[in-house]
DNA sequence: GGCATAAGTTCATTCATACAACTAATCCCG
DNA sequence: CGGGATTAGTTGTATGAATGAACTTATGCC
């Protein structure tokens, strides 16, 4: 109940958007490039008006037409239309406890660049920490067409309207001001002050995108972020949820048992213990021990997905979605993790009989964070070109 | 990202429909009736094109012209707007453990009419109870004016698209067809399908538009709804948040320990038993034992909080709000509720010490979710009133 | 080469809002 | 009591966006 009033222009602009979005959309779902004449029978909009919309998003540079493909049919060939290539892209960056990186993706959903340096950063300096991604920024800024925005991932809490990084547990950080040290570092997240969300969250929006191209119109799933703290977020009809200051999510510090959280039972460090291995052995050494059937491992694993599946039951009973969609390390561990956690929400989700409750592996690719931060600041453009048409 | 085409007439129904809004949530903020003029000023509208939207509003029978009011300044004095009185009306409907009962409120918000019947409904056989309910509505549509629609709250899981109650635990009702049982008893039901929702969900509803009258724009909130078993909803920024089928709130059946479910131990039922009284003693017994002083109560309220607290911190790590409102049963015991649940809070919520949690009583008044249902029903009235204006 | 077919363009029409001038109804003040 | 100031609401013209029909362009098919 958006309440500003609609003038001309509103309808225009409007219009505008719906036209860029079907062109982008029936690109992502695999068909052909769309024409004018697709677009208006797929929008109810006349020719007239498609045309006039489109010749100005072209002017724009948004869209772009491409060689008329060879004609099959009668008549007059169509022109094609799709995003242009590396005119307009945006730049996604994460710090996490084991890696940090830098992503940039253009409007038709391509990398066209990325750094990624793998360090423990439990402990670090923030200041130096973030140094080195200002480095990483600048390195690919130079390459990087005309930028929409860039956006910061991180494995904690983010005070979206000051900037500042509120509290990373396995960090180490709190009260970090991340926007400022990232501005002196570099000129180009000076310029564009990075949009700072959770891990998760941007995970879960790359996932919704991975999901829209493989199909699913406008997916309802719980994305579970296992890195080496456990996260969330929850997309229901292509939204991102995000709650009241984007910090939803936070099912790691859910109390499971006894006064535990959930990241206590079942976060990478607890199942390395309880699987007897030293806590610096890292994922590979887990996943190879289960695979070698040892009991102690695929044990951990079983304790580990119970734990998850009734943390993510009481989620499930509370905004209810039948999808859950095992991403970042869970993803490796699908194979000894799903049979439990599926265990738990059978049994304790009141709505399971009505609404089965299906574990999926992640979709989106590797470091899914920093393609879905991308990924949102480009979503900018599409809801509303109109501000992105002349000036580059 | 509604994917529809915005023609001429989109414009003309956004605006009108933005029009109505601004004069019933004047009207709401306990402001003096809103003239045309107020309304353009509020609205950035031209003021020719706000008397052309309100015009036809009138004529519709949607707005209603006041007598002017005695001019205080120079100037040609305002005709004041306003909402019709009893022109318009919905039809809000409950069943509960212990209760059963129809609100008619109109566009105003005015409760035109009401039936309510105490009884313990535990187990009862469903189609005799609707048929009781089915009565009670047509005793008070003969005085109702024309109806927008109805609604039913229950104490269960509901399934929307078939109308069938899937599942309501505290009832003991299983697979009801519920809107055929109704629209058989029930003409004015036949005619008028109610939309099935949870009765937290509804309440939730009533208690954001309360908020609302009371001067809280948007309000964010929690709502726990403690009748016999334990419900929540919630709303973010005015909107009430379903989840994919409308299930979502159970935090009655989250495992708050060793297996057990908030409600069985903080339910009423577990609450009387472990303050000593008898089960049915009801919930006044409790009050009177706790106001008293007595240890066996207050303990037992103490336990109940700190359990509600847990469950309710692992609710807000993952949706993010800060307001919790305690709604139903609960608000009579909210004296002895809010300390126990807000150490539970501070102590389990990650983001608690930038997002201090608020514990409130509900403002909504007696009964809640039947006036949540009948305002649900109203608002699509104001959400797309072209739908309304000619034929009743 | 002519006909059918489809894509895209041109142009007059429609319709909702904006803007400005105007009328209406009141208070204030001499 | 009458004129000026002030505010509410209306009237009429202009603007801008979408529409629909006619038209042009570019192809395949026979």
């Amino acid at each position: 109940m958006r309440a500003t009033a609609a003038r001309q222009g509103s309808l225009r602009e409007h219009n505008l958007g719906l036209v860029l979005r079907t062109v982008l959309d029936v690109r992502a779902a695999h068909e052909p490039p769309p024409s004018r004449a697709d677009v208006a029978a797929a929008t109810g909009l006349a020719k007239a008006t498609v045309s006039a919309l489109v010749d100005r998003l072209v002017a724009g540079g948004l869209l772009a037409e491409l060689a008329p493909a060879a004609p099959l049919r009668a008549g007059r060939p169509a022109v094609p239309l799709t995003a242009p290539t590396a005119t307009l892209a945006a730049i996604g960056t994460e710090i996490n406890v084991d890696y940090l990186g830098v992503r940039v993706v253009d409007l038709a959903g391509t990398v066209l660049d990325e750094r990624i340096a793998r360090t423990d950063l439990r402990g670090s300096d923030p200041a130096a920490t973030l140094a080195v991604l200002g480095s990483l920024v600048e390195e690919v800024a130079g390459t990087a067409p005309s930028l929409v925005g860039t956006a910061l991932a991180l494995p904690g809490l983010v005070d979206r309207s000051s900037g500042v990084l509120r509290l990373a547990p396995n960090l180490g950080w709190r009260d970090v001001d991340v926007t400022r040290a990232l501005s002196e570092a570099s000129p180009t997240l000076a310029a564009h002050p990075p949009m700072l969300a959770n891990e998760a969250d941007l995970a879960a929006r790359a996932e919704s995108a991975a999901r829209h191209v493989a199909g699913q119109d406008r997916p309802s799933f719980l994305y579970v972020s296992g890195e080496i703290g456990i996260g969330s977020a929850l997309v229901l009809d292509g939204e991102l949820f995000g709650g009241r200051h984007g910090w939803a999510g936070e099912v790691g510090h859910t109390v499971v048992a006894d006064g535990r959280t959930l990241e206590q039972v079942a976060g990478q460090d607890a199942m390395l213990r309880a699987a007897g291995l030293e806590p610096g052995a890292g994922l590979d050494a887990l996943v190879a021990a289960a695979e070698r059937g040892r009991a102690s491992a695929t044990g951990a694993l079983e304790v580990a997905g119970s734990a998850l599946g009734l943390a993510l039951a009481n989620v499930v009973n509370v905004v209810d979605v039948s999808d859950l969609v095992l991403g970042g390390t869970y993803a490796r561990l699908a194979r000894w993790l799903r049979e439990p956690v599926l265990a738990a929400l059978r049994s304790h989700v009141l709505a399971a009989p009505w609404a089965e409750p299906h574990v999926d592996v992640a979709l989106a690719g590797e470091l899914p964070a920093m393609t879905g931060g991308a990924l949102a600041q480009l979503g900018r453009v599409l809801a509303d070109p109109a501000d992105w048409l002349s000036e580059p």
